[in-house]
DNA sequence: TAGATTGTTAATCGATTAACAATC
DNA sequence: TAGATTGTTAATCGATTAACAATC
């Protein structure tokens, strides 16, 4: 039984790639990958690759490298593929829908049970599949649905107050869609998605670049 | 004059949130704010604050911290505010169209000036104040409206494929939110925002504390 | 002044990289 | 066997943290 205490946030999001990749060498027939066929693909070195996977117990052999299938059966265990995940929304604007859209014909087990939006237009409808309720009665949903994880895809000056519900609602993990840190003093896992922030970084490294064409010409 | 050849992404990052507080500050009439301040408020420690600015050059003083306007200031110069960026996007599916509502709210400077999609009902249209182009002619495209960054908000399937033109076509920069790793070899600089990843890690994080919680009772 | 913060330097920590014997 | 890869250990690198004199 691995100790999985010691993995990091990093290490997770690189496991969460090698599924990936597993799945799509087992759709097109592959059984066995080498270390550095997974580096290749991915961001990372084969090096990196093995000590990840020495990390889920899963080993290969010099002559061919680690098992397709095994590799699956590990990382799906590792991920809890069997469980479906009871998740909440919090903000059904454009990002919102998106996400709707997105995650069901992605991740069949994580599941957006419920989703809430302070606009009134909005509540006690069915929007992409999913019902649409009043912030006022978000302890009370997570409750009743069992809900563990929750998804914040409101604006930015709602982000903490919304984070501050999920967490006095029970939830442990939270998904930040909003341009804001999140100030959560609970322990809850939190992982940030800071679209403008990613936006501000390839704006620089583009204009960088050119700037350093100007002054070498 | 600063050496930005040495900045690394996470401290353009990091800059990139500075900015958003420091706007927020000044919106609420602060004119001042220490290293711990905008520490406290994002996710990083007052020392690696005043390292980062001490790269852009502004300097604080220990009476009052740092001037919120020359902060302000310094930061739109390292992010070239002045200029529009002029940006395309491929894929115009749900979480295409959340980009194309979300960007013009959030950055007036960056415009997206063309989108691209496989799918022929979507071709010619204007979707969300951006036109639609055949992926046929997305050289001609970027290349008329001197485009300098992509978007790629397709399937895993057609990313690498878009990223490939978008190369070709001259673009220097790439947001992708495709789940893949692209494989580029030119001087391009890509951002990758992997959601699904992005929820596998807090699936994993979530399971782990239950886990944790289970074994401790 | 006293207290808190600044800029700067040294120490620590972790992660990545390189090297190498063991294995198929 | 020969060659390539594996798992493992040592070395390097960078980033973060801690410590401290200078400053307002």
């Amino acid at each position: 039984m691995p100790d999985h205490n010691s993995i990091s946030s990093k290490a997770v999001g690189r496991l969460s790639l090698y599924r990936r990749l597993a799945n799509e060498f087992r759709n097109t027939g592959v059984e066995h990958v080498y270390s550095h066929t997974l580096a290749a693909e991915g961001v990372t070195t084969p090096a990196q690759v093995r000590r990840d996977l020495m990390l889920l117990g899963c080993s290969g052999t010099p002559a061919k490298g680690y098992s397709v299938d095994e590799l699956i059966e590990s990382l799906n265990t590792f991920f809890g593929v069997d469980e479906v995940q009871r998740i909440a929304l919090a903000g059904v604007g454009n990002l919102g829908r998106a996400l709707l859209a997105y995650f069901p014909a992605r991740r069949p087990n994580a599941k957006i049970l419920a989703s809430f939006d302070c606009d009134p237009t909005k509540r006690g409808r069915v929007i992409m599949g999913c019902r649409c309720y009043d912030i006022e009665h978000i302890s009370n949903v997570i409750d009743e649905m069992d809900i563990s994880m929750g998804i914040i895809a409101v604006p930015a000056e709602a982000a903490n107050e919304i984070a501050d519900h999920f967490v006095a609602a029970g939830i442990r993990g939270i998904l930040n869609f909003a341009p804001v840190p999140l100030k959560i003093n609970d322990r809850v896992h939190v992982e940030s998605m800071d679209i403008t922030m990613m936006l501000d970084k390839v704006v620089y490294f583009v204009r960088e670049e050119s700037h350093e064409q100007d002054s070498s010409s």
